[in-house]
DNA sequence: ATGTTCATACCGACCAGATGGTTTAAAAAT
DNA sequence: ATTTTTAAACCATCTGGTCGGTATGAACAT
């Protein structure tokens, strides 16, 4: 049975990833993943020299995926119609429906986790949910821009931390929604954000309530 | 060196608070603590009979301490004006210059740490949190419910989910301002709290930017 | 076809130190 | 006289990590 190394390995890293969001990575022993994983340690350590390698492998992964969802959503929201506050309140709304569906394994964000952790972690591996933050932040800054040239916003807003609010409403609704066991409010919380958007650019707001 | 056991308590308790916000909970071993606050094993076990029971003394503590700021921020809120949309923003105006003050240890929350570990505590450690936020939401909700009475808002919104929006700003804003290593991230995310309600209740802008 | 070589993939026993927790006897402070 | 604290030894279990060995299968030479 050799010979399916990257099969093996992705094993892995979707049993630990799944486990730290459970337990956190300290609570998450390599003893206990390749538990769940039903490998060995022989494998395990064949697979990542150290803990800290899983954990920099995991959270370069997690970023790709985000950044792939930052460029794909925008993408469908920009064939969607050209004005670039709608671009904006199109992108939220996909994140939106996406996150309406969920109901039963509450979400987590990786970051979050290795956040509340910070201590326990190389440079290097902060360094990327740093980087990726940023990169959310420059983009929709950027689509910001962009609105504010076009239509002329309704209140004094700083355009960075504008663009940074969509990342806390995603950190701070998914930390409410484990923790009241509400399926609802990372969608609710995508809702608001949405209606906050509609109101400073002055556009008519939807029917359905936030 | 005997008869202040409180003291020792507190000490315990405030040395573990702050371990576990950099290096999460199963992070903070009880040799660390100990460490650190300079005691001896047999005086922990004195104090708290497990880690866990030392858990719930945290949550506990950070609970009341939260509804504290609550209750008081509310009243001292409510002394300004008597009309609930000024008072809310008004609250919120509080906690923003408090966080704007802030400089170098970054913020952590206790819940959001005990979150992203939940796996690894009892259920009336997690009820704590969950308690504490509903009773944040129910708080707010009704100065919400006061304040549509009084003002109609401009776009249709849940009263409940606006008013969990300030705990998922708080929460977001923590572990945003933590990774980005920027302290203005909470003061500036609570400011854009501001203009939402502000434009959802049709208040003029304040002349700052959000 | 067949035996050999070789890198990849995997196993599981083993290690030293850390972990949460206990015990005991004695010393301080009130 | 009682509460609080110390120091140190001790325990079973868990921790991250090492190591020698094994199975696999494709490549290659024969």
């Amino acid at each position: 049975m050799a010979r399916n190394g990257d099969k093996t390995r992705k094993t892995i890293m979707d049993t630990a990833e799944a486990l730290i969001l459970e337990q956190g990575f300290s609570g998450s022993s390599i003893d206990r993943i390749i538990d769940r994983a039903g490998i060995t340690k022989g494998t395990f350590f064949y697979h990542f020299p150290s803990k800290p390698d899983l954990a920099q492998a995991l959270v370069e992964r997690f970023a790709r995926r985000d950044l792939h969802q930052l460029t794909s959503k925008m993408e469908a929201a920009e064939q969607q119609t050209d004005d670039p506050v709608h671009q904006l309140i199109a992108f939220l709304a996909q994140f939106e429906s996406l996150a309406d569906e969920w109901t039963a394994p509450y979400p987590g964000c990786l970051f979050a986790t290795f956040c509340c952790e910070s201590g326990l972690f190389e440079d290097r591996t902060l360094a990327v949910m740093r980087e990726t933050m940023l990169t959310w932040r420059s983009r929709i800054a950027d689509k910001l821009r962009a609105a504010v040239a076009t239509t002329p916003p309704r209140a004094p807003v700083d355009l960075d931390s504008l663009a940074d609010a969509i990342t806390v409403v995603f950190e701070g609704a998914f930390i409410v929604s484990r923790t009241l066991n509400d399926p609802k409010t990372v969608a609710q919380q995508l809702r608001h954000l949405q209606t906050y958007l509609r109101l400073l650019f002055g556009i008519e707001a939807d029917t359905r309530p936030a």
